[in-house]
DNA sequence: TGCATTTGTGTAAGCGCTTACAGCACCTCT
DNA sequence: AGAGGTGCTGTAAGCGCTTACACAAATGCA
């Protein structure tokens, strides 16, 4: 990767503007001159230095985005819908994990100087930093969080899915509820979720931590719940990995789904559809959130758009037989 | 992120020169210079842009990771593994996903011209690209992959395993055995996985493919294979996630694990051991994988060693309770 | 005190491109 | 025939840094 275009330029007998032009097809090039670049371009191998070409267009071709750990699919699935489409529209990803980093904030500014624009999700970054991004004109999408101005905003439904989900809970019978994975930062999904699921059930709700949202910790927060007094009958879960932590506890402690217990998820994950008994949750679509928000960043690169947008997926209720007994239940 | 070393020096009464020697610590500054240009650094908020210092550095301090998908634990496990250690030493991660790509040949191209070194896995990258990268002298790690000259390679220990595995299996009293997910590139894990079991069966197993290495199409296939006639007793999978569709596989057909069948996976990736019941399974250091690969690049692009290394890490035999009865099992 | 170092700073030449501008043919119209 | 295009190409000025080199001032030492 060390040729230069000089010594394209020499070999076609050309200068090196118009190596560029015709490389570029930016301005017109006589049909014969052209033949003779792509010839020596050929014979020489070479490839614009990626670098040369950012400085001088002053555009990296790259996007960045911030995740705090990839561990469980709905991460995984956001990123790849998002890699998917910055690749179509030309543009690299720069990955940067905050999970257990220190100096996270010079690791993001050192991202936001290799990137014409940055995914967030959620609450990831401080937000004084946020502030900071803002203000030095960073382009920034943000997923699962609350609006604010100076950047894009993603999510999907919570509030609306949550009272469905609770009005369904509360149609077989349920009337001790419990939510497992508590909000951990105001204004993210399982904070809407948590609050939309509250408000459905008038406050008849306990909310129940775990320290990740993960199968493990799911699984050792059901436990101790179940294993205390007064069981609820129906666990409402921040997302699946939660759930199906809950599911392997109540199997454990010899608990039958639905029939003792229902469990609920939220995200429709893979693995949703394959638990014993199959999940029912709310389905959200990860890969489209973000091949949205590459598209969405991409827009406010360009400039096409200069306004922002605060755009909301609708989500779906995926009943299946976690919540309770159907009449007509098919397996899915 | 556009005040640029210029109007720093121009603030603080210096070159750029001395500017960059005061930030970079490179060269000789007097403490008061140093001061001045660090407050003028302070007020204008400047940060050196990065394309002015890989270019004239000729460096990009950032490492790219070709991978297929980002299904499932492993790659992910690897991946955080990597960018971890890569961002430890001041690299950033680039990625791209070649899975349902048109073009890749172009795309990664355009990687390797971002970046001081590739991290590849596997055989997601076609042969004839490979020697052009070596040959173009790309910095190169494969994971998962039989050694070749120009690159490192770095791999879990796998024949030696299939032996444990295989053996452990048949003490168990098993005899017809299936290998589900069979290889599809020769010389990477799975590959090595299969000929080492078939090695130390004497043969007697037959391969299943499966159309990717998933828990559902592990699912689908498990189910075709245990519904022909002559059934298997053990079924050896390609990986964990394939061994997990395989377990479904045999509860929707009313299968004892292990009681009428042994399943066994490979990786241990965090549902194994919360399947049920836990999987037996070969367990691969996925994160060291992932960190080794970060230092072996950064020993290649900074010349600290020249000559490629070609390493193989061990694992282990996880032995759990998919496999068959042990008399003092305990729950893990 | 005088000379050789050392220390601190500035100048300027890259790094590899893109692109505004200018120049030169060669046409096409009146 | 001259004015005004058009089409193609080259020159050169950036883009934002790093760093070799030159040089002046300060220091060390005999």
């Amino acid at each position: 990767m060390d040729v230069t275009i000089y010594e394209v330029a020499k070999r076609a007998g050309v200068s090196i503007a118009t190596v560029s032009r015709a490389l570029r097809g930016t301005g017109p090039v006589a049909a014969r001159t052209r033949e003779k670049v792509l010839k020596a371009v050929e014979e020489l191998n070479f490839t614009p230095s990626r670098l040369g070409v950012s400085l001088a267009q002053g555009r990296h071709a790259a996007n960045g985005v911030v995740f705090p750990d990839l561990a469980g699919p709905y991460y995984t699935e956001v990123l790849l819908g998002y890699e998917e489409v910055a690749s179509e529209l030309g543009r690299s990803v720069v990955i940067l994990s905050t999970k257990g980093r220190t100096k996270v904030n010079d690791l993001i500014k050192d991202l936001a100087g290799r990137v014409d624009g940055l995914l967030i999700f959620g609450h990831t970054v401080p937000e004084p930093l946020v502030a900071e991004l803002v203000r030095l004109g960073v382009r920034l999408v943000f997923i699962s969080r609350e609006p604010l101005p100076g950047a894009d905003t993603l999510r999907s439904e919570n509030t609306a899915s949550a009272r469905a989900l609770a009005g369904h809970l509360a149609g077989h019978g349920h009337e001790r509820f419990a939510f497992l994975g508590a909000p951990l930062a105001a204004g993210d999904d399982v904070d809407e979720r948590w609050q939309g699921v509250r408000a459905a059930l008038g406050g008849a709700i306990e909310a129940v931590p775990t320290r990740e949202y993960t199968v493990e910790c799911g699984f050792e927060a059901a436990r101790k719940l179940l294993q205390g007094r007064s069981r609820p009958e129906a666990i409402i879960c921040s997302d699946d990995e939660v759930a199906l932590g809950a599911l392997l506890a109540a199997e454990e402690l010899g608990l039958d789904v639905p029939g003792d217990l229902a469990v609920t998820g939220w995200d429709d994950i893979m693995a949703a559809r394959h638990a014993r008994p199959a999940l029912t949750t709310v389905r959200q679509p990860m890969r489209e959130l973000g091949a949205r928000a590459a598209r969405a960043l991409d827009e406010l690169i360009t400039g096409v758009r200069d306004a922002h947008s605060h755009l909301i997926l609708t989500t779906e209720l995926q009943i299946r037989s976690s919540c309770g007994h159907h009449p007509q239940e098919e397996r899915t």
